[in-house]
DNA sequence: GTTAGGG
DNA sequence: CCCTAAC
């Protein structure tokens, strides 16, 4: 179910409940965390400590005046209350009947006096029946009587939003934070226009929780706007679309509150790895799904990616109460890829440089496009039923590729204010280049995603970091381009690396690129080990790797310990680049005389 | 910084 | 390949 946390911070009375990013595992079995560590009580209260500036800055503190921050793209055209309704139905669904939040979600409610809940799910009906007052119905129902209460004392809540064509729509738009609010009387009338604010109208809290990037794809609307990649002209901007926020401070506010949900500290490589039940601020990528390890897993023919349609059917989920819409996505198309390479290499070298051109690109943040009859699909905000897709007889025609996700990064954006950009934006930017500066605005950054670069034989740098310079020539270059040059056969040429690498904050550090030991490689370490002896790695790398900047000691070892492994179990059972069963007997032969031989060490003081 | 071992 | 305890 789904992960949720009430955390009573007191701050002006208010809690906040949290929605935490599960890890992998609990995502998968739904257990629930109990107990968050200090990076995440640490997150918490940041954003208790947020919330309560946002409170003291806005002069009401009626609880009753409600800001909603909506999704850019739910409002496209349609009428602002029954998308709300369409939504927050959906939202409950989705929340309470299949658990399908997994994103951080944070919301501001009033506290219930005496009920803490802490380590509540929020799948747990209870948690929702303790905001409201009915008794013996359904979630939804009473919700509804709420809704309607709140209608009929003519309070407002405004929904804000703004439009966005291009990008993903985030159909699941949180409404439990106004569910939740138990204000006395409230009301719910979702209005669009600043002239129908009232005057004097102050906002009192923004709710937001998105599948992911709300704010993020404002953001990108505008930069999207200001640049070339054809957004509607008609497409208001953030700040027309959001009268609420004229105000700089509170747009601020909001802004770091967003920023804020993408703080929930996550171990590194999380970021990197977002398996499909978890869209995530890494899971920009390409709506979380895709695990670099294991979804690029070639099954013998390196291009197909097998998918299960889940992505969709959660998609066709929202919206309405109408069947779901299931799809089967057989493979996706790649990006086009550019490789320049040697005519002396190998095939296998070029099997491999290909391999990594697709695995880094998939590693990069990745966006769906969507191909009905062919025709590209670009109007986010329509149904499927519109659409057409849920037909079965064009569900056949449907496809899906893989896009780099090029994220244009604006400088006109909210007044060159960094504090504007998120969390995501900002790692996007320290992953581009370390020589941006974000305090000085400068975000003329390359939206070639997918360029790589190759590690430097003769230097033996892997640290090569494009500079602003380097990115800016390559903007001539077509989308969707890899560009992998393999500048000479050896090792070290198969080292093709993210030019991100360990550029910016290390808190974004990138999962290292996987490269599977080359036969050659494991015979030279075999060599080594049966030279040296197990356990001495640092001498096994100086003595074969010297030279093979990418391998350390310590995937020496690694290596060493699969490869134990791997000589023990059966042939059938063993994956990957085949090893010879010579090396794989050396392997064992070593590892029994070193351990023997160690043993006897050991054993000689006693 | 290295090594060992769990994940 | 990552992480971290232990040295």
């Amino acid at each position: 179910m789904v992960l949720q946390k009430r955390l009573n911070y007191g701050f002006n009375g208010y809690q906040v409940p949290v929605i935490p990013r599960a890890s992998r595992s609990a995502r998968g079995r739904g257990t629930i965390k109990k107990k968050p560590d200090n990076n995440q009580i640490q997150a918490f209260e940041m954003l208790a400590s947020v919330a309560g500036n946002f409170l003291q800055k806005n002069e009401s503190s009626d609880p009753k005046n409600v800001v909603f921050v909506e999704d850019p793209c739910s409002f496209c055209g349609t009428n602002i209350k029954d998308k709300y309704e369409d939504e927050r139905r959906s939202f409950m669904r989705d929340s309470f009947d299949h658990g399908a939040c997994s994103e951080i979600a944070s919301a501001f409610v009033p506290s219930m006096q005496g009920k803490h809940d802490n380590h509540r799910g929020m799948g747990d009906s209870s948690f929702l029946d303790n905001h409201l007052e009915g008794q013996g119905q359904n979630v939804l129902e009473r919700e509804d009587e709420r809704i309607k209460r709140r209608s009929v004392n003519g309070k407002t809540i405004h929904i804000k939003g703004c439009s966005d064509g291009l990008i993903e729509p985030c159909h699941k738009v949180s409404k439990h934070c106004s569910l939740a609010n138990n204000a006395e009387k409230p009301s719910l009338e979702c209005r669009k226009h600043l002239d129908s604010f009232p005057n004097g109208f102050t906002s009192r809290k923004l709710v937001n929780r998105d599948d992911d990037e709300n704010l993020v794809r404002c953001t990108q609307l505008n930069s999207k706007n200001n640049n070339t990649s054809g957004a509607p002209p008609d497409m208001p901007k953030l700040k027309d679309a959001s009268p609420i926020m004229s105000d700089e401070n509170n747009s601020r506010d909001i802004f770091e509150f967003e920023n804020l949900q993408r703080m929930y500290p996550f171990k590194k490589r999380k970021f990197f790895n977002q398996n499909s039940s978890s869209t995530s601020d890494r899971g920009s990528q390409c709506q979380g799904m895709f695990d670099s390890s294991d979804t690029t897993r070639v099954n013998g023919t390196n291009h197909a990616i097998e998918e299960s349609s889940s992505i969709v059917g959660q998609q066709a989920h929202s919206g309405s109460r109408a069947c779901n819409v299931k799809l089967s996505i057989k493979s996706f198309k790649v990006p086009e890829l550019f490789i320049d390479i040697p005519e002396t290499a190998t095939i296998g070298s070029l099997k491999r440089t290909v391999m990594e051109a697709v695995t880094t690109i998939l590693g990069d943040e990745l966006h769906v496009g969507i191909l009905l009859q062919g025709k590209k699909v670009r109007d986010d905000s329509k149904t499927l039923i519109q659409t057409g897709i849920s037909q079965d007889d064009k569900r056949h025609r449907l496809g899906f590729m893989l896009e780099p996700r090029h994220t244009p990064i604006s400088p006109t954006s909210y007044n060159d204010d960094p504090c504007f950009l998120t969390t995501s934006s900002r790692k996007k930017l320290s992953r581009q280049s370390t020589s941006l500066t974000l305090q000085q605005g400068t975000y003329n950054v390359s939206k070639e995603r997918s360029m790589i670069k190759i590690e430097s034989c003769a230097k033996g740098d892997l640290n090569i970091v494009s500079s602003l310079e380097d990115t800016s020539t390559n903007n001539n270059m077509s989308k969707c381009r890899a560009l992998v040059a393999v500048p000479a056969i050896n090792m070290e040429a198969l080292a093709v690396v993210p030019f991100w690498r360990k550029s910016g904050n290390p808190d974004f550090a990138q999962r290292r690129i996987r490269r599977p030991f080359s036969v050659l490689e494991v015979e030279a370490l075999v060599q080594a080990v049966e030279k040296l002896r197990t356990g001495r790695w640092r001498d096994v790398k100086q003595r074969a790797f010297d030279h093979a900047k990418h391998r350390t000691y310590v995937d020496l070892k690694d290596k060493w310990k699969t490869l134990v492994h791997t000589a023990r179990i059966s042939p059938q059972q063993r994956r990957g680049e085949p090893v010879p069963q010579e090396l794989l007997d050396r392997v064992l032969a070593a590892h029994a005389y070193w351990s023997q031989h160690q043993c006897k060490h050991q054993l000689k003081p006693l």
